[in-house]
DNA sequence: TAAAGTACTTTATTTTATAAACCTAATATT
DNA sequence: AATATTAGGTTTATAAAATAAAGTACTTTA
């Protein structure tokens, strides 16, 4: 049977950011906007709830006098987005 | 940029649904209930909102005297299926 | 003939996603 | 030097979606 979808990646904008985090070592939250065409605040809330989970790390920085938060997949993160790929495969047959 | 996941797929259950039917020629009710072990109302909501998309439809019969309720996917929901699983090998770097 | 079962549909509740409003600090403007 | 604007977010409110519970219209069985 198919395996079931992991509800916290299964979402169009949680799924963005993934998709855009786990190709790179880490990404800011201007960069994660742009890339996914979120607005801040939905941005802001799924990031929690990445991080929450302990799929992502956000560390909160500053560069000069600007606060700038950067993203990054803990392994647990790309574990759980290799099993949700290969999940999903089966459901489209690739 | 990543394509837009239509919305209308991208859910745990139609998404099931629909892979299933892709398939087929052709499934009932209580077949669908069975792969995708979703609750009979649960099923029959999102049946109705594939239908009222036009990507299935859905023929009310009778076996004997029991309803019998078929599904088989339209090319507009085959065409949409193909696109979903186009873009989201995107996502996946299939 | 009353109780239980089949095959659903409808309505209500919970969860999730999105958008709008707000906040704080820093920089620019008059 | 006060005032407005921008940057980089967070919080709260609203809208949409998923799920579960209850209901309907029969039919079968005891």
């Amino acid at each position: 049977m198919r395996k079931e979808l992991d509800p916290l990646l299964h979402s169009a904008l949680r799924l963005k950011i993934v998709s855009v985090l786990v190709s790179l070592e880490e990404a800011d939250f201007l960069f994660l906007q742009e890339q996914t065409g979120s607005t801040s605040g939905n941005l802001s809330v799924q990031l929690d709830k990445l991080a929450s989970a302990g799929y992502i790390e956000v560390e909160k920085t500053f560069q000069g006098k600007k606060p700038r938060t950067l993203c990054r997949m803990t392994s647990k993160g790309i574990e759980a987005f290799r099993q949700y790929a290969d999940a999903l495969k089966a459901y489209l047959n690739v």
